[in-house]
DNA sequence: GTAGGGTTAG
């Protein structure tokens, strides 16, 4: 043999290894480095082709330093290896070099599949412009385009907007060409035409296609099910010959997405039954199916065939599968599992981080949250959505609000969602100016329309005491969906607005908006803050007969409050002996507070106790009991109460009340000695009393519930945080205008009957948020018909 | 050496 005959056949055999790289595995890359070590040790010096082929494996593997360390020891690079590595780059998300590479490349070596590869650069991209733009250069420049330039250019122009008239065109040109007869092409432009949503002419081209390939058969498929077609798509699906997987993995997560849970496992199940090789993508949507529909047996059941199948090895390492399980567990109250599978990835990615976080925001595990935050290495926008909301839902407002400017701060531009978090942190604060900014600046960034920043504007209007607002942007929001119902009704119900809450939930029916579970919810508490019994038990029934909601208990324990508000204490009791459960928590507060309004000191101190064994570590029943023996006169059980609290360890939330003066929030404790202006409200306080003592005010010392002196009681009474706030506010603000207190706990009874004479001594109404409901005192009269 | 479909976090 001669010596080039010799170099031949070894490069020949070179060549055969190298081809085992293909398709692309973990495997291959190692095999390429073996192969291409070998030569080095061997002395062998690959060129040409061979070098090429090298060149292509190094930069399909990602290994572009590799790919680029080869290409640069070749004098003249030819066209084929410029193709593999321009590709490389645009592939790994640098389009700049690769563009570089495209200009740099000489045009007398260039040919079409040169300039397909850019154009294939810009479609992965997310350019379809470029896309368009490099597709007529290539005619200027005279290539012919191909079916390859075809399929690639609708394909990037498959991922912009607006572009109806360019697929139009395309479509003209493709005919002319004749690249009208590749099936490939022919599948791009109903690509296209699906991505328009102009779903009859995608249905009409794929008619036509003579030589359907699976392709042909997803493209339509897929297309229905992204424009909600998903009837359509089943149709097709089930009447096709070929069982396509991707098929059936589009119909799945259609279902999922649509809310059509039963389907989506149907249709899974048939999968499992008919053969049909159930991937990664598959999994993954029906676990995610299982997680948004609560089914947490069926989910772990999935898991465990995961586990237990032969893909196994394939399925531990896909991040979709893992993502979406973490998801499940965290949706089923299992965020520590869902945590053991996060920390068992061998990879992660910002889904995963985001997902864990989210769980442990919605656990109310704020601290865990927290500290997950802070050690994320990437975040995006949706980190910062769930830390912003889940720090306004776990009462940390103000904290969340520094997070929302941080947020700007580090290069965020917030959508919606970011604007709705932060609103919710000042729905809770009261922080009325400031949400109130948040709608300008969401107006001004054309973000107004948005249902979930307005759905979040109209309860914070409503919390904030200023419920008109929220009715005005009810009535003005262009497009409302059930949570909006709900809101509106919600803050209707919250300001003791019972009937037009009532009238509202009827006008949601007309408009042909199914009521959830929350909707009974706040139409229950509407009825309890406005004292209408027959009403709550009508809807009550109307919810489990009408609507098929099984009442939860917390629906049970608004109809107690009603019914204990009202002091129908027999038929309280009726519905507690008829609930399908032992009542919890909910039940025995809504007896407790309806006992502390009516003293009645015995069913109070049973329904108190039954709390204290239930949750231990709360304060509230410890006092409302002790609260409960003080008004008895039984001052020895009230001070037993507190030590058993105190030997417990648990601390009263003190009470403390703010206001929002001049943008400021200013915030008074029982006794405030702290506020640098609290002398100034004492003085102004004492001249206000005895006017408001003229015109009938008697300081009602059972609100006092220390064992002390009466002389001192008084004195106590006046230094409550609420009167506080409010005097402070009535000194501070303008002439004339609204006061909006704001109070952690509920209002006491005594400043509740001090506000009504006060909001007639300075002429100006005064509305308080208390941690139940709104009081708008107004002439000596409070809208809560001193029902709360 | 160039193309095209299905998955996960609010």
């Amino acid at each position: 043999m001669k010596g080039s005959d010799f170099i031949r056949a070894v490069a020949n055999r070179y060549a055969s290894q190298l081809q085992l790289c293909y398709p692309q595995t973990l495997a291959s890359i190692s095999l390429a480095k073996t192969i291409h070590s070998h030569m080095i040790t061997f002395g062998f010096h690959p060129r040409g082709h061979l070098l090429n082929r090298l060149i292509d494996v190094y930069s399909k593997s990602s290994k572009i330093i590799y790919a680029r360390h080869l290409f640069d020891q070749i004098p003249e690079p030819d066209i084929a290896s410029r193709t593999s590595l321009l590709l490389a780059y645009s592939l790994s998300g640098d389009v700049k070099t690769a563009q570089k590479m495209f200009e740099e490349t000489p045009l007398s070596i260039r040919d079409s599949v040169f300039y397909n590869a850019m154009i294939t650069g810009y479609s992965r991209n997310e350019d379809g412009n470029s896309c368009i733009e490099l597709f007529r250069q290539m005619l200027r420049d005279e290539f012919r385009p191909d079916d390859f330039t075809f399929t690639t250019v609708l394909g990037g122009l498959a991922r912009v907007f607006n572009k109806v008239m360019q697929c139009k065109q395309l479509h003209g040109l493709v005919l002319k060409t004749g690249t009208g007869f590749f099936t490939s092409v022919l599948n791009a432009l109903v690509s296209v035409y699906v991505n328009c949503g102009l779903m009859f002419e995608a249905r009409k081209l794929f008619d036509e296609i003579d030589t359907k390939d699976e392709l042909s058969w997803t493209t339509i498929v897929t297309g229905y099910v992204k424009n909600d077609e998903l009837d359509a798509a089943r149709e097709l699906v089930d009447g096709m010959s070929e069982k396509l997987a991707v098929a059936w993995n589009a119909m799945i997560s259609g279902y999922v997405h649509c809310n059509r849970y039963d389907e989506a496992v149907d249709m899974f199940r048939k999968m499992y039954f008919m053969g049909i090789k159930i991937d990664e993508f598959a999994y993954t949507s029906v676990i995610s199916c299982c997680a948004n529909a609560g089914l947490f047996y069926l989910g772990k059941q999935v898991h465990c065939y995961v586990l237990r199948t032969e893909a196994k090895p394939t399925l531990d390492f896909s991040l979709p599968v893992n993502n979406a399980l973490i998801t499940l567990y965290c949706k089923c109250d299992k965020v520590d599992w869902a945590r053991r599978i996060f920390d068992n990835m061998p990879v992660r990615d910002i889904v995963s981080w985001n997902a864990i976080l989210s769980g442990y925001v919605n656990a109310g595990r704020i601290d865990e949250g927290r500290v997950f935050f802070s050690k994320m290495p990437e975040r995006n926008h949706l980190t910062w959505n769930v830390m912003i909301s889940g720090l306004a839902q776990n009462g940390f407002g103000e904290e969340g609000l520094k997070l929302f400017n941080q947020m700007k701060s580090e290069g965020f531009r917030p959508c919606d969602y970011a604007f709705a978090g932060a609103i919710s942190c000042c729905s809770m604060l009261g922080a009325l100016e400031n949400g109130r900014q948040l709608h300008a600046q969401l107006v001004r960034l054309g973000l107004d329309s948005s249902l979930s920043a307005g759905n979040a504007l109209i309860t914070m209007y409503a919390r904030c005491g200023v419920v008109e607002a929220s009715n005005l942007l009810f009535l003005t929001m262009p497009y409302l969906d059930s949570v909006s119902w709900n809101a509106m009704i919600a803050a209707l119900g919250q300001h003791g607005h019972g009937i037009q809450a009532l009238e509202l939930f009827e006008q949601m029916l007309e408009a042909g908006i199914s009521p959830d579970r929350i909707t009974f919810l706040t139409i229950l508490s509407a009825c309890s803050h406005a004292g209408l019994v027959k009403e709550s038990q009508y809807y009550f029934n109307l919810m489990g007969r009408l609507y098929g909601i099984t009442p939860g208990e917390d629906h049970y324990a608004r109809l107690v409050d009603v019914l204990c508000r009202a002091g129908k204490f027999l038929e309280a009791n009726d519905v507690i002996s008829s609930m399908p459960f032992e009542p919890g928590a909910a039940v025995w507060e809504a007896l407790l507070a309806g006992c502390r309004t009516h003293g009645n000191v015995d069913l109070g101190i049973q329904a108190a106790e039954q709390l204290i064994e239930l949750i231990p570590h709360h304060d509230g029943s410890y006092v409302l009991l002790s609260n409960m023996y003080a008004t008895a006169g039984r001052w020895n059980d009230a001070a037993n109460a507190r030590k058993l609290m105190r030997d417990r360890g648990v601390r009263k939330e003190p009470g403390c009340s703010w206001v929002e003066v001049e943008n400021k929030v200013h915030v008074f404790l029982v006794d405030d000695t702290v506020h640098p202006e609290v002398q100034a409200v004492y003085s102004y306080l004492n001249k206000l009393v005895p006017e408001m003592k003229r015109l009938g005010y008697v300081p009602d010392t059972k609100f006092v519930l220390h064992d002390i002196e009466s002389d001192q009681k008084e004195r106590v009474l006046s230094a409550h945080s609420e009167k506080l706030a409010v005097a402070f506010a009535l000194m501070r603000l303008p002439r004339g205008a609204t006061v909006r207190v704001f109070k952690n706990l509920r209002i006491c009874g005594d400043c509740h009957n001090a506000f009504k004479f006060m909001s007639k001594v300075v002429g100006r109404e005064i509305v308080v948020r208390d941690a139940k409901r709104f009081h708008h005192f107004r002439d000596s009269q409070c809208s809560c018909g001193d029902y709360w």
